[in-house]
DNA sequence: AGTGATCTACGAAGTATTTCGTAATTGGTG
DNA sequence: CACCAATTACGAAATACTTCGTAGATCACT
């Protein structure tokens, strides 16, 4: 069977998809208003790195007038699995154990989370492959 | 009070920083042999990777006979823990929970891992701050 | 039609990382 | 001591990614 695209956006790509993913379709003049905060960015890398982005096949255009309205391509939940199975592999050998354990150690996950999760990883039972 | 420096390794250290957490110190010609497998490298490819890395304060080294012993300078935990932050951000927008979702529910993890992380979680309970 | 603002295209410099080849050094062995 | 193999040091090319400036097109408005 054929596997879909493995796509790895890089730091600077996943930038705009993160913005696509939370917003819908949007200009690049509307992308470059999001992101020129405190760390300034000049419009022409935000466009440029679209054009690459689109080049590559993550995001889709559209003309409306003279300008372009982007959209994302890919599925933020596709890719962030992609994403996460390198990473998963080169900093804990693969170990999804050793991965969760440290994202819940570090005190970041509020309590709310964590009672989310239980009721998650508690219907995450019998189903398993492998 | 002082932080502890921000170390990100990358993927080529980190490679370096697996097999001397995984297996004590080493030599350069002891990881080149561990990992010259189905991708090749290149002897020296390795040792200047060590050599930037021991610049960097990711490793020590002492001296055996005409070679050097490596050793890493670096707290395995403390570094997975900094890269998992900033992948945390970029990828899943700083989202504890959605990281967890999707590593959990790529089927990935085994039966057993997941009885281990139920066991954590419910451990993990009233001792919160934020 | 002319002017100015906005937009796209794109080359190319800048930065970070990885990879490799060459030269010099060291240690053991005949 | 001479030689060979193993080793380190390091410059520099190769690759990947990011950033920016310039040129030219397009649109609105006068």
């Amino acid at each position: 069977m054929a596997s879909p695209p493995n796509f790895q956006p890089t730091a600077a790509e996943l930038v705009i998809l993160q913005q696509l993913w939370a917003r819908g379709p949007l200009s690049v003049r509307e992308i470059h208003e999001a992101l020129d905060g405190d760390k300034p960015v000049v419009y022409t890398t935000v466009l440029k790195t679209m054009q690459i982005a689109f080049d590559r096949g993550l995001l889709t255009r559209e003309s409306a007038g003279r300008k372009h309205v982007y959209t994302a391509a890919v599925e933020k939940h596709a890719i962030q699995e992609n994403l996460l199975d390198g990473f998963l592999d080169r900093t804990f050998g693969g170990s999804t154990k050793g991965l969760v354990m440290r994202a819940l150690g570090n005190g970041r996950a509020s309590k709310q989370e964590i009672a989310e999760l239980r009721t998650f990883l508690n219907q995450l039972d019998t189903e398993d492959d492998d």
